[in-house]
DNA sequence: CACGCTCTGCCTGCG
DNA sequence: GCAGAGCGTG
């Protein structure tokens, strides 16, 4: 009797919770009341990945593991069972007054830790967390961020204890270059046998495999290759200590080494992070797979959430082993697999199934949806680049006329950045408003980087990257004679170039420089005291004022405009920043936004408001949707690209995977390109059609040959060969068609140059209904008029030749 | 030391 | 096809 009580008030707690959060699905549900242990959570494009990953933390915050906990209160009674069990028929809002009864074991929201990889990813995530409470400030004691962010959070702290000292500087990939061509240099290796691309992508896999210089060497051996980016990688790392620096590889890599050479913060993570959840599993490599099994290793309590047939990141260092093997790492794991799509049509998963599927390493999932069949993949082939731009242009037209759609439904994603120039050059001759995201990003700019170089050099006057970058910038006349003699005496010293110019008039070797060198010091020591005094934004034009850069630009004239425009850009962007941290309480210090700089990618990112075409890359694409996607250059040598082709079965994997992620992306329509010829790389090539189109089943399907040779055929067809000599009793007698023919396969064209504008304005001014005469059919009347392309598919019932499809630009009707 | 010419090499890119 | 790097000259 007591034991029947208590399974019918789990069974009437469990249907209440299912019931409040009924708009989940079933899976989506149990991820959510999953709580303890391990748990991976197989998440389909499209499948609600981000809803259960927020749902899920503010559960537990709220009601901890409230759903699976066999917990029962031991004075339960007959009668509030009874009650629990009616309660099923109230409202949500009601049975949420319930609920507050069944809290077991809840996490308070500081012992939350939730990581993701990109700024954008964490700032959804937050933003999401606070509308889930009514608290903000409940939301904000989440530890949530991204993995750089979280780690610096920790080094900020504990820093020292793996030898940085507190204002340690971070090194971005370009500083990362620049001090790694001065190691090679100093080692005499050269850059044409080692390419310092290859070398910084061979010590950062390092870095990210949690391998140390001495690692390296070690593994190196007797290699000849190998020892020698050893002997860099070692100099290199000398020189980031020098600097008191790290890269973003060390970010990650020295929490890492922190965590487990000191027991006792260990311990202290440990025990705070009761939850630990990691979003975009697929993504990480060998050190953040650590870092998460550590932060996780007090609790247990893990929960990653991935789609490992997404994981298109190994090229910088991402292992798909990290979701492939979460169950043999962690034991007791539960799987959980969302397969439910919400965003696409039938056909469009159809075909993102039937590409995947040709992947052996997954884990295995199968997108469905409970939607529509949908629009059938439109698969055109084009003569070249340009044409196939312009029918990109063409059907984005036609579609926000006919569709009622708004530009910013359209996206149109490209393999490689290179691409996207011809696409923009169709789109500038049209009226279509367009964006590109990629390219050079803000803060790549040269001039943004000298601004912040000074910044912070003044922050550490140890950088010795940021001081060689704006030494001669503007031109001080000091030339590389003279820094190789600075650094020379550095070296000797065991001193920090700084340092030598500060007291450059104590060294002999410096000689007629040392004037110069000490006002360059002095300046920057005139600057380092105003930090403190001014407001950030009225420091910064202290800075451009006193080291002349402003005015270099200025001097420049004309072509320097833009770059001057930039340096505002960047001041209001320190502008914006000191608005919003000081609403928060604290006044932030320049180190503050540098760090904040450093780990915060650009603000000009892709913005959903603006209506506009955007184009990217599909890298750049994945998290994100639209109705109807454009993928142009679908051909072997582009998608997949040549050195994917020549590679192993493992990066064919990979590129697959990233035609799933471009297919994926579209909700409504897919348009997938490919030309007859095409310039790549300067050169003239005939790429065959992307294997990967092959992979889609052929009912998904519907072709369009827009090349010459295709549109020769579709004027055959439509117009007859010889029309001129065919006697007209050739062709069929006069017959209305029972129902409307579709044209879905007909092979139809753009314009030629033979389109004239006359035959473009006369095709324009006819309509259904009108009485028409052809050259060779004679008389019909116009029964429909679909848009093509560019050109008009027009459909007459002639009197004597029936009825025919005719292309507009070809036909030369004359209105009767 | 600055400018201009030629040569090369080229995928994807978060923090 | 184009941009960035490197070299040579004024």
């Amino acid at each position: 009797m007591e034991k029947n009580l208590t399974a019918r008030y789990l069974a009437a707690k469990r249907a209440l919770f299912d019931k409040v959060y009924g708009d989940l699905n079933d899976m989506q549900r149990q991820a959510v009341f999953t709580t303890e242990g391990p748990l991976l959570v197989l998440a389909g494009a499209g499948s609600g990945k981000t809803t259960v990953l927020v749902r899920r933390i503010a559960f537990i915050i709220r009601y901890g593991n409230a759903y699976f906990t066999d917990f029962t209160p031991h004075n339960l009674t007959e009668e509030h069972v009874a009650d629990l069990e009616h309660a099923i028929h109230l409202s949500v809002p009601e049975i949420e007054q319930i609920l507050p009864e069944f809290i077991h074991d809840p996490c308070p929201p500081y012992r939350m830790l939730a990581i993701t990889f990109t700024n954008k990813a964490a700032g959804e995530i937050k933003s999401r967390l606070v509308t889930q409470f009514a608290d903000e400030t409940l939301a904000g004691d989440i530890w949530s961020g991204t993995f750089h962010s979280v780690c610096m959070r920790i080094l900020r702290t504990y820093g020292d204890r793996v030898g940085f000292g507190k204002g340690f500087t971070i090194y971005d990939t370009d500083d990362t270059k620049k001090a790694v061509v001065a190691i090679m240099k100093k080692l005499n290796i050269d850059e044409k046998q080692f390419p310092p691309k290859a070398v910084i992508t061979t010590i950062s896999h390092a870095k990210d495999k949690l391998m140390t210089a001495e690692d390296f060497a070690v593994e190196a051996g007797v290699d000849f290759r190998l020892s020698r980016i050893a002997a860099i990688y070692k100099g290199y790392e000398e020189l980031l200590r020098a600097s008191n620096a790290m890269d973003f590889d060390d970010i990650i890599l020295h929490t890492v080494r922190l965590l487990r050479e000191n027991p006792d913060v260990l311990s202290y993570y440990q025990r705070k992070f009761k939850y630990v959840c990691i979003d975009e599993y697929q993504d990480t490599n060998v050190a953040q797979f650590v870092l998460s099994s550590l932060l996780s290793g007090g609790s247990h309590n893990l929960m990653v959430v991935g789609d490992d047939d997404q994981s298109i990141y190994k090229f910088r260092g991402a292992t798909i082993e990290n979701i492939l093997g979460f169950d043999k790492a962690f034991k007791n794991a539960t799987l959980i697999k969302l397969e439910q799509n919400y965003r696409s049509t039938k056909t469009i998963l159809d075909a993102a199934n039937g590409v995947i599927g040709h992947n052996l390493g997954r884990k295995g999932k199968s997108l469905w949806t409970a939607g529509e069949v949908g629009e059938k993949i439109i698969l055109r082939k084009c003569e070249d680049q340009m044409g196939e731009s312009r029918s990109i242009v063409d059907t984005i037209r036609r579609m926000a006329e006919t569709q009622g759609r708004k530009y910013k439904d359209f996206a149109v994603l490209y393999r490689t950045n290179s691409q996207s120039a011809g696409i923009e050059r169709a789109l500038q001759r049209s009226t279509v408003p367009y964006r590109v995201l990629g390219g050079t990003r803000f803060s790549d700019r040269k001039e943004i980087r000298d601004a912040v170089a000074y910044l912070q050099l003044i922050c550490n006057h140890a950088d010795r990257e940021r001081l060689l970058r704006i030494i001669n910038e503007p031109r001080r006349k000091i030339g590389d004679k003279t820094l190789a003699a600075v650094a020379a005496i550095a070296e000797e010293q065991n001193t920090t170039l700084f340092e030598v110019m500060d007291r450059a008039d104590e060294f002999v070797a410096l000689g007629r420089s040392a004037a110069t060198l000490k006002a360059f010091t002095a300046m920057i020591h005139r600057l380092t005291s105003l930090m403190d005094t001014l407001p950030l934004p009225d420091f910064f034009d202290e800075v451009m004022e006193q080291s002349g850069y402003r005015q270099m630009l200025i001097d420049g004239g004309e072509p320097e405009k833009e770059r001057l425009e930039n340096i505002d850009e960047l001041k209001s962007n320190m502008m914006e920043y000191v608005g919003t941290t000081t609403e928060m309480g604290d006044i932030p210090s320049l180190v503050d936004f540098l760090e904040e700089y450093a780990l915060v990618a650009d603000v000009d990112k892709y913005d959903t408001e603006a209506d506009a075409v955007v184009l990217m890359t599909i890298h750049s694409a994945k998290g994100l949707e639209f109705p109807v996607v454009f993928l142009p250059g679908m051909e072997d040598g582009i998608f997949p690209g040549m050195q994917n082709i020549m590679g192993g079965a493992d990066d064919m994997e990979e590129e697959r995977r990233l035609a799933y992620v471009a297919i994926t992306r579209a909700r409504e329509q897919v348009v997938i390109l490919h030309t007859r010829s095409r310039i790549w790389y300067g050169q003239t090539v005939a790429n065959p059609l992307s294997r990967f189109v092959g992979e889609i089943p052929e009912e998904c399907l519907v072709r369009e040959d827009l090349t010459m040779e295709g549109l020769a055929k579709a004027a055959v067809v439509t117009t007859g060969v010889k029309p001129a000599t065919q006697p007209t009793s050739y062709y069929e007698r006069p017959r209305r068609p029972k129902t409307p023919v579709h044209t879905d396969r007909l092979t139809v064209g753009q314009p030629t140059p033979a389109a004239t504008a006359e035959a473009r304005q006369s095709m324009n001014a006819l309509n259904p209904g009108d009485r028409v005469i052809h050259a060779t059919f004679g008389e019909g009347e116009i029964l429909s008029i679909k848009p093509m392309g560019a050109d008009k598919l027009i459909e007459v019932m002639f009197d004597i030749a029936g009825t025919k499809k005719l292309m507009g630009t070809y036909a030369k009707l004359k209105k009767l």
